[in-house]
Parts: C-alpha cells; sequence; structure tokens
DNA sequence: CTTTCTCTGACTAATACTGACCTTAGTTAA
DNA sequence: TTAACTAAGGTCAGTATTAGTCAGAGAAAG
C-alpha cells in the first residue's frame, strides 16, 4: 500500500518524469491540500526522500509566489560508480577515506588528474581552518565537489 | 511566472543591457504605472534587488524632473571581480550575502544560471543537515565551490 | 517492548505589496 | 524676494502570502 509520504513521493517523481527539464516547481500549500495533510508533511517528504545523495536537488522561497522547485540529476552510466561512492559518504569522512574515494573516480576516469589535485588542495584548506567538526565538513565538501561535478557531466 | 517584482527587475535589467552606456534613467511614476501598482514597489524592487553589493548604483533626485538612474558597475575583468567576491568571504556567510554573491557572478556571467542553481541547491541541502555552524559551512561550500569553478575556468 | 518511521500543529521566518505621510526641487505670482 | 503651488521621489509600518522548524504524538517494524 504504501504510506502517505510514499505516495507524494511517487507523484512528484512523476510530476519530474513528465517534465522535459527534469525539474518541477510545486506550490507546498497547495500540494499538501491535495493531499489532504498539513503543509509540513510536504518538508518531511522532501527531506527523507529527495536529497542529494539521491540525485535530487530542492530549492523554495517563501513569501509571495514562493514555490518549492525540485530538480532530478541524471546521470549516464559511466557515473553509477562515482554515484555509489558519493552514496557511501556518510556525515562524516576521515582523510584515509577521501583519498580511496578521489582514488578510485580517478581510476574511473570521473575526474581528471587537475581536478582530483584541486578538490584535494580546497578540502585540505577548508577543512585546516576549524578546529572542530573536521571529518563532517570534509564530508560535506566532498559531497558538494563530487556532486557539482557529476552534476554538470552527467 | 515569477512575481511583480521579478518582472520589474528583468524589465529594468533588459533596459540596462540594451542601453550603451550600462545605465538607465527611469520615471518612478511611469513605471509604476506600467506595471500597474504603486511607486513605493519600484523602490523595493530597487533596494532587494539593485544593491551595491550585485553590483548596481542606483541614485535619484526628487522633484519637477526628478529621475531614478540605475548603473550597473562595470567591473574591469570578471574574473578579477569574481576573485574579489571570493576573498571577500569570511569566516561565517548568512543566506542574504550568498544569494548576492550569487547574483553579482551571475550578473557578470562568471557562472552560468544552472550552476547557480546548483550551488545554490547544494548549499542548502548541506547546511539544513547540520544544527550548529551553518554559517561556517555555508562560508566553506560556497569558497570551495566557487574556487573550483574559477580554477577550471582560469 | 523498543526502535524507527510517519505525521501533525503551533510557532517562526522570509518575501511581496500597499498606502499614508514626508522630503526635495523647480515654478509662479504677489 | 518669497510664499504658495506643483511635481517629482523616499520612508516606514502594516498586511498578506508563502515556506521552514521542531518537538512530540502515533504507527509500524523488528
Amino acid at each position: 500500500m504504501g504510506t502517505l509520504a510514499d505516495h507524494i513521493e511517487a507523484y512528484i517523481k512523476k510530476m519530474l518524469r513528465e517534465s522535459q527539464t527534469n525539474s518541477v516547481e510545486l506550490s507546498r500549500a497547495q500540494l499538501a491540500d491535495d493531499f489532504a495533510c498539513v503543509p509540513s508533511q510536504i518538508n518531511y517528504v522532501l527531506t527523507t526522500r529527495f536529497t542529494l545523495e539521491r540525485g535530487y536537488l530542492v530549492e523554495s522561497r517563501r513569501g509571495g509566489g514562493g514555490y518549492i522547485r525540485v530538480g532530478h540529476v541524471q546521470v549516464g552510466d559511466s557515473f553509477e560508480h562515482a554515484i555509489a561512492l558519493l552514496q557511501s559518504i556518510g556525515p562524516e569522512l576521515d582523510e584515509r577515506s577521501m583519498e580511496n574515494i578521489l582514488a578510485s573516480l580517478r581510476d574511473y576516469q570521473v575526474i581528471s588528474p587537475r581536478e582530483c589535485q584541486v578538490i584535494r588542495g580546497i578540502v585540505q584548506q577548508e577543512v585546516s581552518t576549524v578546529s572542530q567538526g573536521k571529518e563532517i565538513l570534509r564530508a560535506s565538501l566532498m559531497r558538494s565537489l563530487l556532486f557539482f561535478i557529476i552534476k554538470l557531466e552527467g
């Protein structure tokens, strides 16, 4: 059967498939009304199902003319490995794991040696500026940079 | 779609693009009349979208023959401009400042609308997953992503 | 029975827009 | 000369319209 959240998830994914642009604009209040639930239920669905790791981008704006935009990145087979690695990054990431991921991505030619070098430099620089939460920041940066590369090339 | 403010913003930017001089002179009352709104709506658009932080200069004069002049600050080199903006990011970065930076980089065509969208989405997603240090993480991510783009293009 | 997932509602925050009232600059006429 | 009039634009507080957050209740799974 599936929960309400499942239905809302399916509805949004259907709209995404039908859109030419791989992105869809929603009205939170309207959608909540359609499914006869509270608006915050929409946020629940978005934060649990339409995450960056699953290849979704969510933007929103409040106020008059506000909206929620959900975008989907579909990547080719050549990026499957990269996506898998990206998804394997948890809330924290140590240096050793980062190196393993970079090496793997370079081997699979998802990133160039130069890109690899740039990423390493950036992450090291940023991580060195904080005293706490280095692992968390590293995970965040790696996810973001890799996702950015995949998003643009995929 | 988009709000009235969005349309007025687009209209002014179009006029700016079409002008040889990177500046355009408006009549507040006339513009308000064209868009069927109150004159103060024009001020709202100017103060929220055409700020110095985004690279715009607004001058005006009251009384008979009054006017509003909007200029787009001519930056010598968009690459230099991007570097300057990057360096202006301190240890912390709030959402408003991030939007200003992105808007400016997009207006100067340092980043594409697509890249802008991706960056915003990634940053929002990542920042939403932490409970503390949102401003610090936002600064880190913006520095990293922008640096990465510039590094590859420059 | 305990843990994890769903769902709700009260409170919060951001953005858009309006209208009443204010300020400034030029023009005219006593 | 200067007071009065006319013709701009400015400010600000209030209202309307969205969406976001978070703690806790309820349901499902292990």
